[in-house]
DNA sequence: CGGTTACTTGACTAGCTTCAAGCCTTGTGG
DNA sequence: CCACAAGGCTTGAAGCTAGTCAAGTAACCG
């Protein structure tokens, strides 16, 4: 959801720059603010017990995150940090109701925008139940392609790294994997780059 | 999200008696009404290209159930089956949106919803994530027990192969490992059903 | 050009999956 | 009320394979 930034200032939001790297709130928290990304990147994950890191959403330019907590006054399930160098708006909880009540338009945006990540996860649900690496690798890159609306051929922007959080993979299986697939035709590398088919 | 149901009635809402095992909608239809249970039990389920179902979802009366696929006039990403013979209310979506503009109220009231769905869905897929077959089950038992309020000695009403389903294990490893489990005191099993501690 | 991050490869192992077979429980119809 | 069918549960054995650890290489960034 996006809301208008003047709006945001008049009930009082405050922008603020954040470092690469830096978390606008983290896993367990009490969350106390609306976050809206003016520019730059956040990546909203969970952690488990271990190392490992499943990526729950990355929120750009005009999108907020990290609302129903907030709405539902629940600690954080996941922590926000920027992926780059970004300028956030954040605005108190009783303010961002007050625009709620205060422009009912919003309302019914956040509830489109709700709609969207339910359906997002419920899809991504699927990823995460299928049997071998390569299902998971391979239904994971077809939704990206058709959400993003790519062409055959396109480049994948994300790391190993990346695409095994976001698969509950490893790293080393999201190689030898898609090294596989590569010699299967099922997707191109060129230069470590990975591109669709 | 609940719907009051004189309400429902008046927008033009007709109630049906469904058999035990009879589908409400499948997985890649086109959504046309709003779905509320008054009674019985309704069950979302995706299934994967192998034989594995994935329970979206479980939904009981005063409960509705697929409007985010409505609301954004995309395919279902999954299939709505009784669980029991049970009675719903279904409403033809341009009446549903009636609903939303006249009652404000119900459009909050939904985004709480769908606030819960998704804030469910995010500890969900920590779940998935999960190393330890073990870890998966206790996480899935935990985070049952608060959301239904259970107390300890508490009944789990799914069978092996459903809490195999939520998990993304086999109902082998489901088997095994709560036997392991029962022995060590960390969940109890008695004629075959299963108890938490 | 040096440091950091990402990628790659190999060897090894724990343990999950698979396959196959048999048992228990529940519900239903005669 | 009993018998039987159907579905759920349990077990064992064997193989595979994803995870782990360790080490090295390649790309990127300042």
């Amino acid at each position: 959801m996006q809301i208008e930034q003047n709006i945001l200032i008049t009930y009082g939001g405050i922008s603020k720059k954040i470092r690469k790297g830096e978390c606008l709130f983290s896993e367990g928290e009490s969350p106390q603010y609306y976050f809206q990304v003016i520019t730059g990147e956040v990546r909203l994950y969970s952690s488990s017990a271990t190392d490992k890191e499943l990526i729950q959403g990355t929120f750009k330019t005009g999108q907020s995150f990290g609302e129903p907590p907030l709405l539902l006054g629940r600690p954080y399930p996941s922590t926000a940090q920027a992926n780059k160098e970004s300028i956030i708006i954040r605005l108190r909880k009783d303010a961002f109701l007050s625009i709620l009540k205060d422009f009912p338009e919003t309302k019914s945006a956040l509830l489109h925008t709700f709609a969207e990540r339910i359906y997002h996860k419920a899809t991504t649900h699927q990823i995460l139940i299928a049997n071998t690496p390569e299902e998971k690798i391979s239904q994971f890159l077809t939704k990206y392609k058709n959400e993003e609306g790519l062409k055959n051929g396109s480049l994948i922007p994300f790391t190993r790294q990346q695409i095994a959080n976001m698969t509950g993979l490893r790293t080393e299986t999201v190689i030898r994997t898609l090294k596989r697939m590569h010699e299967e035709g099922k997707v191109k590398i060129k230069n470590h780059k990975l591109f669709i088919i």
